[in-house]
DNA sequence: CGGATAGTGCTTATGCACTATCCGGTGCGATAAT
């Protein structure tokens, strides 16, 4: 992985310690905050002109990673937040501090408002600017930002770059783009949880150059670990009743289906557990009172789609179930993440049946339109300069959604690019547009492989009879020495057993190797047990293989570190 | 991929087993209808 992500050093060489010191003094008297070293680390980076990803837990001050140095830089910072809620919740904290002032543009507000944030930020009276990546695919708004200079470019909640931009949210994927046309300010993006293809992903997405990665502990220690197995659907709804019914409130149950949240909800209602379902079908109003009335602990208990979270900052919630799994472990951590924000212990427990992973297959699995695909190749190798995703989608009548995806998938296939000024033309005429859609279909089905790794890597968390902690922590590329003793299998005995003993013979493939499968090529150790070890592909994603068949059969070849790039 | 639901057929009356069909998650922004 040419960028190293994971590595947390700073460069040998000294950081700029003037600039530390202001930063560290701007800090002091403008927010009142001591820094700690990772943070100054990052700041200090960042205000030399270098691009950093931070991967650090919610409340360990990430924000302040660019509040900071905004103050020291000439021109604005521009932030993309992915939630108008979000953005607001931030502007409000900012204006409340001795900061300079927030604003926020978007969809949401009147014509009035947007020309006003526009005004503030081009006289500079605001400081930050608050986007949604949708807004930055939006000609006019590069043009006004790139007329005014940002000075650092921020992308919160980075996550959802890998996560919603391969089809939700198309423009996470060509926010590199608006970088550039901004003339590449530093980049900084943050997110909370990100293993190694995640942070690959954002690099590689955001168009970042040698980026320092800053990533602090995952381990969240008070949080207690388990996985209860069900035999069929209805034992399992069940035992999440049964066992919700008598945990401690305040809690957070997860469920697949909108469906499945108003069930649940009304029979825990039935037994006389307070509780709210909340989804995205929902009214905007009545999302919005769900969440205040379990900030304000007068719902004990929410039982939600993957929708509720993001943003959600309570210290005290006891606990959070899974009634299904989710689609990654990356996506379980986030959630579990929000239990026990005030380091007292929490519950976690993920209700497993293997069959819930066939939803998550059917979710993740997206269907290609070859046609639709066609046309767009066609029309681009047709064209004669260079054209905005935006014109395109009314040239060939598609959604500008559907456009921005294809085209994606095209630039990843090798058969369209981006131009400097964000337009987009086909890369080779020699190659047919059918040619073109073949080599789509081979990134789509990549893409494909690497997402039911991800939920393999689900089913190993929920299956695996060592220490889960040990096993979560490695999925993130964090080792753990010892078994943790605050899981289900520490204290059922299992993990005692199954721990990975490092014998003699047995040090090869330790985690970070990187190796080569006969079948499915390069790829880096990511984890290992007693008898197996877990492996991330570059081609098919992660898979878990047995000690002894690597062995009997030289399944791995441990192959030498690439030299590093400059 | 699997669960829920409606429909079909069998059986012999009020259900039961089987089959076909549909449905399933995240949010922005622009637009249409009041």
């Amino acid at each position: 992985m040419p960028a190293s992500p994971g590595d947390d050093r700073t460069d040998a060489t000294h950081p700029d310690r003037s600039t530390a010191e202001r930063l560290r003094r701007a800090a002091q008297e403008v927010f009142g905050w001591e820094l700690r070293p990772e943070q100054l680390t990052a700041m200090t980076r960042l205000a030399a002109g270098r691009d950093v990803l931070v991967v650090m837990p919610t409340g360990a001050g990430k924000s302040a990673i660019y509040q900071v140095p905004t103050l020291l830089l000439a021109g604005p910072t521009v932030v993309v937040s992915p939630l108008l809620a979000l953005q607001r919740d931030q502007v409000e904290h900012l204006d409340t501090a001795r900061a300079p002032d927030a604003v926020a543009v978007n969809s949401a507000q009147r014509a009035r408002e947007g020309r006003r944030a526009w005004r503030e930020v081009r006289e500079g009276e605001a400081e930050y600017v608050f986007l949604s990546p949708e807004q930055l695919a939006k000609h006019e708004v590069i043009e006004r930002l790139a007329g005014i200079g940002p000075g650092l470019f921020v992308v919160d909640e980075a996550h959802c770059v890998s996560a919603w931009g391969h089809d939700f949210r198309p423009d996470y994927l060509r926010l590199r783009h608006a970088v550039e046309e901004l003339g590449h300010p530093p980049v900084l993006a943050l997110t909370a949880t990100a293993a190694a293809p995640v942070r690959q992903d954002i690099i590689d997405h955001l168009g970042m150059r040698d980026p320092l990665c800053v990533v602090t502990g995952f381990d969240r220690p008070n949080l207690r670990l388990a996985v209860r197995h069900a035999g069929t659907d209805d034992d399992k709804r069940a035992a999440v009743l049964d066992w919700v019914a008598n945990a401690a409130a305040p809690g957070l149950v997860y469920a697949a289906t909108r469906r499945d949240t108003e069930r649940y909800q009304a029979e825990l209602a039935a037994r006389g557990v307070s509780a709210a379902a909340f989804h995205a079908g929902m009214r905007v109003a009545d999302r919005r009172a769900v969440h205040e009335r379990f900030l304000a602990d007068e719902v004990a208990v929410v039982v939600a789609t993957s929708a509720f979270g993001m943003g959600i900052d309570k210290p005290n919630v006891r606990f959070v179930a899974h009634a299904s799994v989710p689609d990654s472990l990356d996506s379980y951590y986030q959630e579990i993440g929000r239990a026990g924000r005030d380091g007292e212990p929490a519950d976690t427990v993920l209700f497993y049946r293997p069959q819930d992973l066939g939803l998550q297959r059917f979710l993740t699995a997206r269907r290609l339109d070859r046609d639709a695909i066609h046309r767009l190749a066609t029309a681009l190798r047709e064209a004669t300069e260079p054209i905005r995703p935006a014109q395109l989608a009314e040239r060939v009548g598609l959604s500008r959604h559907k456009t921005t995806n294809l085209v994606n998938l095209l630039e990843q296939a090798g058969a369209a690019r981006t131009g400097e000024a964000g337009q987009v033309s086909y890369q080779d005429s020699s190659v047919s547009p059918g040619q073109a859609m073949t080599r789509v279909v081979e990134v789509a089905e990549t893409l494909r492989r690497l997402n039911r790794s991800r939920i393999e890597m689900m089913r190993g968390y929920a299956e695996t009879r060592s220490c889960r902690r040990q096993f979560l922590l490695g999925y993130f590329g964090e080792e753990l020495d010892q078994p943790c003793g605050n899981c289900d299998t520490c204290t059922s005995g299992s993990a005692t057993e199954h721990t990975s003993a490092t014998t003699d013979d047995n040090t090869d493939f330790t985690p970070e190797t990187r190796v080569r499968h006969r079948q499915w090529g390069p790829g880096v150790v990511m984890h290992r047990e007693a008898d197996r070890v877990t492996v991330l592909f570059e081609q098919v994603g992660y898979k878990t293989l047995a000690l002894n068949d690597i062995h009997d059969h030289h399944l791995l070849t441990p192959q030498p570190e690439p030299t590093p790039p400059g």
